[in-house]
DNA sequence: GCCAACGTTGGC
DNA sequence: GCCAACGTTGGC
């Protein structure tokens, strides 16, 4: 569970390292490179990748640590900017890694009784906006069935294809796809 | 709370 | 390097 920690202290988004995690070494693990950051495809315009990074909105206990983290925390911290730390699989760390200050990503509600996206960020990891309507798990999953038969935007996306992954890029078109939904 | 999916560990 | 055992994620 990569989950944000409350920290406070200025605390400017992403650190070298998560003291909650193992810890990263500073090897060269960029070596185990994610297989596909987009941008690869052709040369978009926009320079930025986009994201989606998971946090449990709801209470549950791990080693006796309250893992509680969801987006209305995230607006309750000093500039409403938390540390993201607590990121233990490697290909969820590398991803980390490739974020770029002030690329956008997804806040998703996972491990609770309606798992969705809530809000927008910006790296850093900084409270953006509420979607203006939440974005079920559900619905986003309709999508992705459906477009596994169409070859819509959500054919491919990592939060089904990647299923454990708790940071994941975006593509351009799936980004732009979810937040069309918000106006449905 | 259950449990499927899947990542990690470690013996060989 | 294989693979079984184990641990974690996260939907339901």
């Amino acid at each position: 569970m990569p989950r944000p920690r409350k920290r406070l202290a200025g605390a400017a988004g992403l650190d070298k390292k998560g003291p909650a995690g193992k810890h990263v070494k500073t090897k060269n693990t960029e070596s185990s490179s994610p297989q596909k950051i987009p941008a690869s495809k052709n040369c978009e315009k926009n320079t930025g990748s986009y994201w989606l990074m998971k946090s449990e909105p709801e209470s549950r206990l791990e080693k006796g640590v309250d893992v509680k983290f969801g987006i209305e925390d995230l607006k309750a911290q000093p500039k409403q900017t938390a540390c993201w730390d607590g990121v233990r699989n490697y290909q969820a760390r590398n991803f980390l890694r490739a974020m770029k200050v002030d690329e956008e990503a997804f806040f998703y509600h996972s491990n609770c009784k309606e798992p969705g996206i809530a809000g927008l960020m910006k790296v850093d990891v900084q409270f953006v906006r509420m979607m203006k309507r939440f974005i079920p798990l559900a619905e986003l999953k309709t999508h992705h069935q459906a477009h596994k038969a169409t070859g819509g935007p959500l054919k491919n996306m990592a939060l089904f294809t990647r299923q454990r992954l708790s940071v994941q890029p975006l593509t351009q078109e799936e980004f732009d796809f979810i937040l069309s939904l918000e106006e449905k």
